[in-house]
RNA sequence: AGGGGUGUAGUUCAUCGGUAGAAUAAGAGUCUCCAAAACUCCUGAGGUGGGUUCAACUCCUACCACCCCUG
């Protein structure tokens, strides 16, 4: 942390819906800063609304990176997103401006601030689509069985009942090369993660849910499927993947709005169990946006000195 | 008003004259390549008052609430 020579980097982090956005640009122009996404779902262009996309206007002229970066058809993981980060801080830190990482992915940001190193196993599509098949006709169990006769030790540190891990552990008994994993952060970071009373949160997250359709999601999603159909990455996000029953004609619409609403706030306390889990994080209310915008420059300014 | 029905967990529904089960919500948690994903754990209940009985959520009864039918 005290390593001069590493960038400084800002995290400001927080459940969906706790304003994070807002105060993010505030301090970016405060700060001179840019600010980068950390948000699986915001990287694809198209889904904008379900997304809860900052727009143009919130953007408030500051530049924004990691949104509209992909197309609904192409994959994107963790590993994609820390390449590109990786290289856009260096980007931003080159120009004398300060990298603003901001968004609700957990693991995105953990990857960066851990410094995961993720292995030299690459991703084999056709691989995993036959296991995935295998898993359909023979019941994950027995993948996890031919996977503890392969590699026993590998298996025995996954949950055996997660088909992603299992797939996953699988991938990397047949390619990884088993070199050790080593972590290396390379930023000097600061985390400040936004939060609201959980009352609070759970009522703004059901009225922006409402706003969003009042906004034309419906729209949005109807001419989404069309283009693209339903197994692409992002119909998979809260938000999405709930109106499609609705266009079908199998759930009613208000059916359809509370369990976006009810995902919404399960996601939501996700995200801060999983905030829980990262160290050094200062937690700032964001009750009172002002305040909270004043508490956050005195931590930041405290850092930078350093 | 008369007749019938239903009252069990926040909700939907079981079961049983002898420790009341589940689904779902809520809550907690896990996490090194789909993470807005996937997975794990878990709190919590028989309307009210009488009666029968060793023992009532269960049977009887009154009341209350809700639903249906008739007028």
């Amino acid at each position: 942390m005290k390593n001069s020579k590493k960038p400084k980097v800002l995290f400001i982090l927080g459940p969906t819906g706790s304003g994070k956005t807002e105060i993010a640009v505030r301090l970016a122009k405060k700060y001179n800063g840019e600010i980068i996404s950390a948000d699986s779902v915001q990287v694809y262009k198209e889904f904008d609304i379900g997304s809860a996309k900052v727009t143009k206007n919130e953007m408030g002229g500051i530049t924004h990176h990691g949104i509209d970066i992909k197309s609904p058809i192409e994959e994107f993981s963790v590993y994609d997103y820390v390449q590109y980060t990786l290289q856009k801080v260096e980007e931003i830190t080159k120009k004398g401006k300060l990298p603003i990482i901001v968004g609700g992915t957990g693991l995105y940001v953990k990857s960066l601030i851990e410094g995961y190193n993720f292995g030299d196993a690459e991703k084999h599509q056709e691989f995993r689509a036959n296991l995935e098949e295998e898993i359909k006709s023979h019941g994950l169990d027995y993948v996890y069985q031919k996977l503890c006769q392969k590699d026993g030790k590998l298996a025995s540190t996954i949950d055996k009942n997660n088909p992603a891990r299992v797939i996953r552990a699988f991938e990397i008994a047949s390619y990884g090369s088993g070199k050790k994993k080593t972590n290396d952060c390379k930023y000097d970071f600061k985390l400040i993660a936004i939060t609201l009373k959980r009352e609070t949160l759970y009522y703004k997250i059901n009225a922006r849910v409402d706003k969003m359709i009042e906004d034309g999601l419906i729209e949005e999603v109807k001419s989404l499927y069309k283009k693209y159909g339903e197994s692409v990455q992002p119909m998979k996000a809260i938000g999405y993947k709930e109106i499609l029953p609705y266009l079908k004609g199998e759930i009613q619409k208000q059916n359809m709005i509370d369990l976006i609403k009810q995902h919404t706030r399960n996601y939501a306390k996700r995200q801060l169990t999983f905030l829980r889990g990262i160290d050094n994080v200062r937690y700032i209310d964001n009750n009172d946006r002002d305040r909270a915008f004043l508490n956050a420059c005195k931590e930041i300014e405290e850092w930078l000195k350093v």
